[in-house]
RNA sequence: UGGGAAGUCGUCUAGUGGUAGGACACCGGGUUUUGGUCCCGGCAACAGGGGUUCGAGUCCCUUCUUCCCAG
């Protein structure tokens, strides 16, 4: 009796050659698309529906089981709504591992459990090993770094297969396959919600008033559109121009001033030392760090560690051998030992 | 409105007789399953009016504007 899978389908080419590479594999698979974000926004047409059908297409191609879930509820909840609270307490926060923490590998898990799934798999580029998280062989585009606040228990049972092979053999892989979705472009932007612009996105749902942009020098050199649409290290979108950019180097939301700096050896600009909250560790906590290292980003490089130390409950403090640009607040910070992912936290 | 200085793309600025270049901003594209970064491309100016000159952003006159020092 074949194993049952449960695949998160996208409709993208990742998650639809994930569901080939599955069937290839001899399970017996179904193909789920969650669709957790249908609602237009100004100047964005939302591309469920397309996404649905491209799924739903591939699934017709590979003779596969195909259904629904909709957790648009759930995702405004767990993951909007998060995002939003967030930023109005000034912080940069990462629906998209909110997502997968509360929504891919919990919600979806659970109600394809519900339905008789053994398993369930995702398009992600990183590897399951007994139920240790480890990077994707394509290490361009490992995406571990979205995954690091998924349960072990979660981890039991998931399977993604792509992680095993680079992105191109992915894309030879759909064509030679013909599938619908082999030349289609990857998406971007948050989650299932396209490629909106974070501000047009959050202007639909909060409130903001113009401020001050103030530089390095304490001028006042310009005024912004509200406090909370603004990131550290961000240098577009602030309308001040002349001679050196300008980024962002800190804000003060309760003055709803943003402050930026022409220099950029300025020190707001770089960390060495980290403070993270909400740690979540996949396995058991560690208790020696050596040799590990850290990112602080997407796709960013490894920075080794120097020293790791637990402050008290909440709080953990990392020590880098080099300074790492624009860190933060909400963003996340996550640990590897090597090809393992270990865990990681919210930077403070 | 007494004296001095200055006015070049939205902004900062190069260019002191031969048909205006760069940077930033902005817009578009690329990279990217967060924000952001980064890469490529594009848009765009000589404050107005007179002169001198074959030819003026560059010299002269004038108007306007701004800044500084004097009030």
């Amino acid at each position: 009796m074949s194993k049952n899978v449960f695949v998160g389908m996208s409709g993208g080419v990742d998650s639809s050659v994930t569901a080939a590479l599955l069937v290839k594999q001899g399970y017996n698979v179904t193909g789920v698309y969650m669709k957790n974000w249908s609602k237009d926004l100004p100047g964005h047409h939302c591309p469920w529906k397309e996404d649905y059908q491209d799924a739903k297409r591939v699934a017709v191609q590979l003779g596969i089981k195909f259904k629904m879930y909709d957790f648009e509820k759930e995702y405004r909840h767990k993951v909007v709504q998060y995002m939003i609270d967030e930023y109005e307490t000034g912080r940069t926060p990462n629906p998209d591992i909110m997502c997968n923490q509360e929504v891919k590998f919990k919600l979806f898990l659970d109600t394809a459990i519900e339905e008789g799934a053994d398993f369930i798999a995702t398009g992600h580029y990183s590897r399951v090993e007994n139920g240790k998280l480890l990077i994707g062989i394509d290490k361009n585009k490992d995406q571990s770094y979205f995954l690091y606040r998924v349960k072990k228990s979660a981890l039991d049972k998931t399977i993604l297969p792509i992680g095993n092979y680079e992105k191109p053999e992915i894309r030879k892989m759909a064509k030679s396959m013909g599938l619908v979705t082999a030349e289609k472009k990857d998406s971007q932007g948050i989650c299932f919600v396209g490629q909106v612009g974070i501000k047009e996105f959050l202007s639909q749902y909060v409130k903001t008033s113009p401020g001050r942009i103030i530089d390095q020098h304490g001028n006042d050199i310009g005024e912004h559109e509200g406090a909370l649409y603004y990131t550290i290290g961000q240098r577009q979108g602030l309308g001040v121009g002349g001679g050196l950019p300008y980024y962002v180097v800190g804000k003060d939301m309760k003055k709803n001033e943003v402050y930026v700096s022409s220099d950029l050896q300025d020190k707001r600009l770089w960390s060495k030392e980290l403070k993270l909250s909400n740690m979540h560790w996949i396995g058991d906590k560690p208790t020696d760090f050596k040799g590990m290292s850290v990112r602080t980003r997407y796709r960013a490089k490894l920075i080794p560690l120097e020293s790791v130390s637990q402050k008290n409950n909440k709080t953990w403090q990392l020590s880098l051998r080099d300074d790492v640009r624009a860190v933060t607040s909400g963003q996340s910070a996550v640990i590897y030992d090597g090809e393992l992912v270990l865990g990681g936290g919210i930077v403070v």
